[in-house]
DNA sequence: CAATCATATGCCTATACAGGAATGTGTCAA
DNA sequence: TTGACACATTCCTGTATAGGCATATGATTG
C-alpha cells in the first residue's frame, strides 16, 4: 500500500523549507552575503550539527548556494527561490491594501 | 520533561500553516470572495473532513474568518495575516532584481 | 420531534521532522 | 603521516501532522 499521506519534507519546496523559523534566521543572516558555516552558528545560536542539516535542506530546494574553499564552506543565498514565494504572497497584496484604505476612510471619517 | 523540539505545529504562524500545497489551494480559491465550505470541498477535491480540517487550521492562524449564514459557513481570507509572509519574502527581492538585472546586462553584451 | 443537510471533530496510522550526541570526511599545517 | 580544524552525516526519540473513516453537532424543514 502506499499509506498515508502526512506532512510534505521540508525539502519538498521553498515553502515548506522557510516554515522553520531558524532556517529564516539563516537566511536573513545570508542575505547581506555570503558566510562560512561557522559564522552562521554563531549567528543563530544553534549547534553545529543543527546548522549543517538546516543548511542542506535550503540546499536542497535551492534557497542557497555553496562555495568551497580550503577548509571553510561558504553559503549564500538565492533570491530567486524565495521568488515563487513573493509571487504567491503578492497575489493577496492588493486585499490588505484595500484593508487599510478602509481603515483610514474610517479614520478620517472621525 | 520538555522533551525534544520536533517540527513545528502547523498552527504556529502563517508560514507553517501555508506550507501545505492544499492550504494554499484553499486560500486561492477564496480569494476572490467568500465561499461556503460545501463549494471549497468541489473546488480543492478533497474530502469534506479534511477541508474542515485545513479550514480550522487557517483559522487558528488567522489567515481565513468565518461567518455563519444558517446551515452554511461561508469562509474568507484575512490577506493581513499573509502580509508577514510578504514582507518577509521582500526582503529578497532586490536581490533576484540585480540578478535579473545582470541576466538582462550579459543579453545585451551580446 | 424526526429526518436531512452542512460542517466539525475524534480516532488511527504511516511519515517526517528537529535537536542532541557521536562519528565520519575533507583540507591544511608541521 | 599525524594532528587539528571545519563541516557533514548518522542514529535516536518525542512530537506533529494529513488523510480516511466514523461520528458528533448545529440549523432547517415537515
Amino acid at each position: 500500500m502506499i499509506g498515508t499521506m502526512p506532512r510534505a519534507a521540508t525539502t519538498s519546496d521553498a515553502f515548506n523549507a522557510i516554515a522553520e523559523p531558524r532556517r529564516r534566521d539563516i537566511l536573513d543572516y545570508l542575505a547581506p552575503r555570503e558566510r562560512p558555516v561557522g559564522d552562521i552558528v554563531l549567528a543563530v545560536g544553534l549547534a553545529q550539527p543543527s546548522v549543517s542539516k538546516h543548511l542542506r535542506v535550503l540546499r536542497d530546494v535551492g534557497l542557497v548556494e555553496v562555495r568551497r574553499d580550503g577548509r571553510h564552506v561558504f553559503y549564500r543565498t538565492n533570491a530567486e527561490g524565495i521568488r515563487p514565494l513573493h509571487e504567491w504572497t503578492s497575489r493577496f497584496e492588493r486585499y490588505w491594501r484595500h484593508q487599510l484604505a478602509r481603515v483610514k476612510e474610517r479614520a478620517e471619517r472621525n
